[in-house]
DNA sequence: CTTGAAAGTTAATCTTGATTAACTTAGACT
DNA sequence: AGTCTAAGTTAATCAAGATTAACTTTCAAG
């Protein structure tokens, strides 16, 4: 099981191909350029680099898929990345909506050492600051509830699980009104024709859209 | 005083044309390339793009002489590793023999909003693990002691400051033998002929090297 | 069917930062 | 002065990863 030796760029292309597939969208040629803000030219390059080293399967035209290998190495830089932003939270205090950027670069250079001492120093967490499921090092990823809170019928109380962008005014913003993981939170009121949702946020109120309502990911039982 | 943009390549040339110089060395093209572990034409080339960019004052056959603006990006980097190496060892509990490698991957990717966080909460240090001094955000070098413990005369106590080097296996074992700053040592018997040293380290007896004993910064007044 | 837009591909080219090989310069020694 | 060696330079080349421009495929809509 010897890995190839993989760039930056080529990480960052798994990284996008993996996460645009857990999205639900079809990881194509063109979504991950978007999602990599290249060219397509660029992005079809690279896939058949990596198709040549045997990460990912590159057909004309079709849908990206990662192999085994490939997807290990996602995972890899997936687990790195949410460490980080953890660690940088926890230990900084730096707030959720900038933790991202930082860990984007980050996240090709954490050797093994750096990575074990922040895996034990947070006791080997589960989630990153947003909700996201941090892979395990042998690359498993934790379950994550699917209950989004746009969905939830009113007058259910739940926690927040989840909090799905990584736009930085959203999160400063969403983070502002209390809405984050292990927030408290029931709809009051659902305006019609998919109209704004009145919420309650650990006891306050608050309005929202459906937009960000979609966001928000919240527990699959009641909360206590 | 718009910086330019400068790619990590060039400013660990930067860093290191900086570092040959405060160790006393001349920053000659093919210093910079053995320290660089690249070939003596790589570092003509890119001491030619950075006096282009005027980093540097370029002159053939010449020693290499930074600018203010070159000198003011090493600067900036050399704090950057310090910093980070700091901050490695004291919320990771890293030893000091591995952070200097992490800290060089790192330093070029650490944009203000972390940087002045890990300055807070490291109450902006002055000197990082191996007593290495922090330039300020400013660009100040804090003034450090010049007197090696080679130099010492016996019985005079002292407190390390300093240990300059970044060879892993030898700062473990300065680090197994106490021998890191704020240790108390003092020279208890010099061996004729550039002999090894009989040393107190915080009261324990040990015997060192010359070479070894060059590397060690100390005081210079006594230890309380 | 055919046609046009969107997506994908290819080809040519650019930029960086490296390499090797061959040449030139500087400086010390006889 | 002549010569050797170390250091420095130049030129040619390579590889990665990007770009732009032109071409091809797919597919939905008339």
């Amino acid at each position: 099981m010897d890995k190839p030796d993989v760039s930056r760029a080529q990480e960052d292309f798994l990284k996008t191909a993996y996460l645009l597939n857990s999205a639900g969208k079809p990881a194509t040629n063109s979504e991950i350029a978007k999602a990599m803000r290249v060219s397509p030219a660029a992005a079809t390059g690279m896939a058949k680099r990596l198709g040549d080293l045997g990460l990912l399967t590159y057909l004309k035209y079709q849908e990206i898929l990662l192999t085994d290998k490939g997807q290990v190495i996602a995972l890899e830089i997936l687990r790195h990345h949410r460490l980080l932003e953890l660690f940088f939270t926890e230990t900084l205090n730096l707030p959720w909506e900038v933790v991202h950027q930082i860990a984007d670069k980050f996240e090709h250079d954490l050797d093994e050492v750096l990575e074990d001492a922040i895996d034990s120093l947070l006791d080997s967490p589960s989630i990153d600051p947003h909700g996201d499921p941090i892979p395990s090092k042998s690359g498993a990823m934790p379950a994550t509830s699917t209950q989004r809170l746009a969905d939830l019928p009113a007058r259910t109380p739940r926690l927040v699980t989840r909090v799905m962008t990584q736009e930085e005014e959203l999160l400063a913003y969403l983070g502002s009104i209390g809405l984050r993981p292990q927030a408290r939170v029931m709809i009051t009121e659902r305006k019609p024709f998919n109209g704004p949702l009145r919420l309650q946020i650990n006891d306050e109120e608050n309005l929202i859209g459906q937009e960000i309502a979609n966001l928000i990911v919240v527990s699959e039982t009641d909360a206590e």
